[in-house]
Order: structure tokens, then sequence, then C-alpha cells
DNA sequence: CTGAAAGCGCTTACAG
DNA sequence: CTGAAAGCGCTTACAG
């Protein structure tokens, strides 16, 4: 944009194009105070709307927008929010985190506030570093992507920070949290299963630091009883749980042991799709035919379970959406912090695959 | 910590815990000025080193750290460093672009920047919403991972923003970049396979905006050239090039086209993984072994190509090394803006897998 | 080598 | 409803 030079900062001029226009030059524009254009940009305080559209239109016309670092120090606030994951969860082959993340800084935009993004080690490292910007005058609050060190939640606490978590949570700290409903998505597959008259329906699960990964099995629990197949649901035979985090090995050797227990099973429920996989090559290697023989269900809706081989019947997760509604929940704290805590449940959705349609 | 009060600003007590110790309240304690103390912080100018290690004892006693927002504003220095990267390639199923972002976010802590992270609609959306951070004011610099459209390189080029792009460049513009060395990569893979003794080789590639899928395409040639084999790199029928963003289906097709006119074809060179994948799926249904029957090679090492059935010969990337890179470049840049650009080749490495080994 | 002082561009009581 | 003024916490010539 070209200008005429109208105050003392306007000498600054690199290439025809004016830097640095300030408050002060659309005030005097404007013919009012700064403090009327504050408040005209802010939109608190009284401010007769002729003075306001006078006031906005060159605001407008000159493309002014107030410089973070001043507004910053005069009020206090930071307009940031910092983002927190685990550098495993964010490196992961699934894009889940990332979606997150996507969804959080397209809602981001909405409140003009800036994501700091900073990875952390794993929950299982001894040495955890507090990202750097963890104190009240970097950002205004922070949200936490997956599964991070308990001491790290804590820190934050203490430090009175605004903080909700994301597809995580800590059992007995009053947390705010957005979460997946895990027994909607295991009732719904229960369901697709029942509905085609199957009932010996098996669970696959890794034990896990994760809350998700024990309310599926107490959510397949839930949902067999509700169709009357408790004896399944309390039967061991059943059942393939170990306390290993989960993965493809997981689903091979467990769908391999509950068809040693029971020789005519018809379905089996992985507790996510990485299981679901190797749940997938182990019965490809005992020659037995997905969906006919057996069908087999996943969860999460990873990228991959579309084009396996088969695809693979799931639960889809809105990621981005959960990363909205996480920013969401942090700007109502930013906004008025002395809520009650809420735990935020975001519906998922069955995605019916060739893996579980008999 | 918990602090005596010593200057005003310490009435602003929360729960015991000071927020806010200042520059000042440093500069008293210390019982020097302020400008001694920014000047020991900014390690610039000369202090005594008397003072200067009296300095930042008391520094590091009170564990002070100068508020950002004050430090932008007075120097006009953000800190902050742009990070833009098109929404699909953001969440890919592969942690490409992730990892690439990991290492910058990693780097910028040597220099006590912060990322601000910003998607934008992928290349072919017409409408391209700029970055809200895109002005100088904002940010130092930015980098820009994956393919961005044009017109976006061409306005940070215009606001005179430093810029490194990472995985990405734009023929006949100036532009600073950090590349994958592909042509060594592919080197090393058709080495790989005349040691081998194998000779008929095909190579099948999409076409893309991406210059990396063309440049793989003359490696293959010229290392074929480099071995003698010029008249299988010159033979169309060995090649499969179609003009279609990457694919497991390019993939799929391929093979199959070039099975069709090479029947004794010996190996075969995708150009990415996610197109080797495509190549076993369709190798498996025609009943072709791999490596027995034909190799198959793939590049990026993607997360899948591990656990592939069987696992896939590949080129690694090392995206968290181009994202340091990027990181330090930029820097270079920040601090002296009339370099000339550069173009960086990160080495890549060949990684052996069954799917190549006769 | 060190200090006093101006200034960065905003916001926010306060007075009118 | 609007303006004058103080202040946010730093940096940076400048003077000594």
């Amino acid at each position: 944009m070209y200008l005429i030079i109208i105050s003392k900062r306007f000498d600054n001029i690199i290439i025809g194009v004016c830097l640095g226009i300030t408050i002060k030059d659309i005030a005097k524009i404007a013919g009012v105070s700064t403090s009327t254009v504050s408040l005209v940009l802010s939109g608190k305080g009284y401010v007769s709307d002729q003075t306001k559209s006078k006031v906005q239109s060159i605001i407008d016309e000159y493309n002014y927008r107030p410089l973070r670092s001043a507004r910053q120090l005069a009020s206090n606030k930071t307009g940031n929010i910092g983002f927190i994951i685990s550098d495993v969860h964010l490196s992961r082959s699934e894009s889940f985190y990332t979606r997150i993340l996507l969804g959080a800084e397209l809602e981001a935009r909405n409140y003009d506030a800036y994501i700091l993004l900073s990875s952390v080690g794993s929950i299982s490292e001894k040495k955890q570093i507090i990202p750097r910007f963890l104190n009240a005058r970097e950002i205004d609050g922070v949200i936490v992507a997956g599964s991070v060190h308990v001491d790290l939640i804590k820190h934050i606490m203490k430090e009175n920070i605004p903080v909700v978590l994301i597809d995580y949570d800590v059992m007995g700290m009053k947390l705010n949290t957005i979460l997946m409903d895990n027994h909607l998505g295991i009732k719904q597959i229960v369901s697709h299963l029942v509905a085609q008259k199957m009932t010996k329906i098996g669970f696959i699960g890794g034990s896990s630091t994760h809350p998700s990964i024990k309310e599926r099995f107490s959510g397949y629990q839930i949902a067999m009883e509700f169709y009357g197949l408790e004896k399944i649901a309390r039967n061991t035979q059943y059942h393939y749980i170990v306390e290993k985090e989960t993965s493809t090995e997981i689903g091979s050797d467990g769908v391999e042991a509950v068809l040693t227990n029971v020789k005519d099973l018809e379905a089996v429920i992985c507790v996510n799709d990485t299981t679901a996989i190797g749940c997938l090559k182990k019965l490809d290697e005992m020659n037995k035919k997905v969906p006919n023989d057996i069908a087999v269900v996943g969860f999460d809706d990873i990228n991959y379970s579309a084009i396996a081989q088969p695809p693979i019947t799931t639960v889809h997760v809105p990621k981005i959406e959960m990363g909205v509604e996480g920013v969401k929940r942090l700007m109502e704290l930013i906004e008025n912090p002395n809520q009650l805590y809420q735990k935020r449940l975001i519906p998922v959705e069955l995605v019916e695959r060739i893996s579980s349609i008999k």
C-alpha cells in the first residue's frame, strides 16, 4: 500500500511501502484520540455509532492492524495458546494428533490467537522438559493433546494456567477435557454385529496409559450385556488383553489366542485399527477369510483402514472437531477461569466396510 | 518461587507466587542500571566480567526471563518464525511434514524462537488465504514446507520476508531451499539392484507439481546410464509415467502396464513408497512373488514400508534434519538478508529390505 | 565499561 | 461518549 507521509513514523519507508502505521496515525486521520480508536478496535466501551464507523472505515482503508507485541505489553494478555504434544504422538504415522492440531489452528483464527507448538518427551521418559512458553506471560492458556507425563499436567495446574486436555485424561484430577465417546462407538459396533446375527464376539486390546483403551473394553462389556450377551462379555476366553502398548503384534497374537479358545468365533472387535491390521494379517496367514469366516472391526478410522485388504469397519473420530472444541473450551476458561471443570464427549460414527459385512 | 517484595510491581502477588519480576528489579538487586542488565541478557556490548557474572547470578537466582512482548516492542524483532504448510500435507497419513515441523520446533528452541503454524489451502485451491502472521511485524521469517500456491511464495518475496522452502522449490525463482538429494537416493537404488545382477529395471512414477517426482525419474535415467543401461533408461516400454498425483493406484496400474510390455522385468523402482504399495498389491493379485519374481523399491521410507508384506526397500529421508536445517538457514537469512540464495541438499540413505533382495 | 532517558505502540483507568 | 496521560517492560543510541 502506498501512503502519504502524515506522521513522523512515516519516514521509515521501504520501497515505497509504508511499514508501521500506528494507532496514532489512525487517530490523527480520523480526528479522534487514540483511546477512541482503541475502543473501536476492541469493541469494548461506548463509542458513538458515527465515530465508530468513521474510525472503522479509516482502519479498513489503511488496512491497519494493531501491533501484537504492543497490545500484549499494554494489556498483559498474549493472544497465544500453547499446544503441547509428545514427540512420539506428533510423529506417529497416523495423522490423528496432527488433525487435532489443524482443528485447533483453524479455530484459533476466530479468536485471532496464535498457536505456539511444543513437543515434549513421551510419557515414559524420566527427564521431562517443561515447554519454554509455559508461564502466564507467554501464553493465555494451553492445550495438551494426547498423553503426556502427569507431572507436566500438575505443573500447569500449579501455575494456574487455563488448560484443556484433548484425547487424554488423568483420573482423579479436575481437568477440562475433550474426549471421544468411546462407549458410543463400541455400542455402534456391537449393534452392527448383532444386527447381522453375530453373537460370538471377541475383544482384543492392550493395556495402556491412555484412558480410551480401558474405556473401550468396558464399553464392549456394557454393550454386550445390553444385547443379552453377558455370558460372552464376562467370559475371558473371548478376550485378549495384554499389558503392552497397542500394536499390530497384539492383534496377531490376540486373534490367534482367542481362536484357540473359541473355535467358532464369529467376530472380533479390536481396540483400535492398528490392532485390527495385525489381526487381519494373522487371519490371512491362518487362511481364514474376512469377513466370511470371521468379522473384524477396529476403532479410530486411521487412513490405512480404508485401503486395507479388506477395508476395515471402524469408528470414525472427528479429529478436526476435537481440536476446534478444545480451543473453544480453552477460550471460555481464559474468559472466566472460575468455572466447574467439564468433560466434553465428542460423538463418533461407525464406518461400515467390508471386513464386517457378511 | 517465593520472593520478598522489593519493588512496587511486586504487589501483584498471586497465591504467594510473584509474577512479573522485571529487568528493573534485577537491576536494583544487582545495583546496576537496566541498560547493563539488558546488555548482559543480549550478550551484546561491553560489560566487565565482574559485573556480568554478578548480574547473571541474580538473573539465575530469580529465574528471570525477559518478557517477550516488551522485548519485541522495543527491539522491533519478534522472535517468531512462521511455518506454512498446506492442510492436505499436514493431515496426510504419513508423518513426513509433521516430522519436518518437529525438527523445526526443536531447532527453534536454540534461538529462543517460537514457531507460528499456519495451514493454507492446497495448491489446487483457487482462493488462497494469506496466513495472518505474514508481515514483518509478526514474524522475522517464514518456512514453507511442501508445495503451496506459487502466489503465496511471490507474496512473501514481495514483502521482503526472509523465507526458506523445505522439500519444495519453484523453478526460476531465487529461493532458499532445503531439499533431499533425490539423485543420490536413486543412484543408491540402482546400484543396489545392479549389484544383484538385475538390469531390467523399470520405473513407475506420476507427474506432480512437486519437483522431487521429476527429479527421481531423471535420476533413474542418469544412474542407469552410469551402469551402461542407457537402452533401458531410454526405452519407454520400461516406464509408466502418468499425469496424476502419485497414489497406490498408479503403482497398481503401472506395474501391470510395464509387465505387459516387458515380460521378463526384474525390478521396478517406484517414485515413492505409496506407489510401491500399490505395486505390491497388484503383483500379489497377479501371483507374482516379490522379491523372487520381481524386486520392488520405493522412496521416502514412510512408516508403512517397514511393515508392508514384504517390507519395502526404500530410501530414508531425514525429515527431522530437514526441519532443523531449514530453521538454521532461515536464521542466517534473518541475520543477514543480503546473501546469495542457496539450495541445500540433504543426504538420503538406502534402506535395504526384503522386497528387493533376491 | 556504565547509566539516564527516550521511545517502541498499544490499553486502561480517570476525568470530564 | 471522548481525550489526556500514565504505564506496560524492554532496547538502544547517547553521554560520560
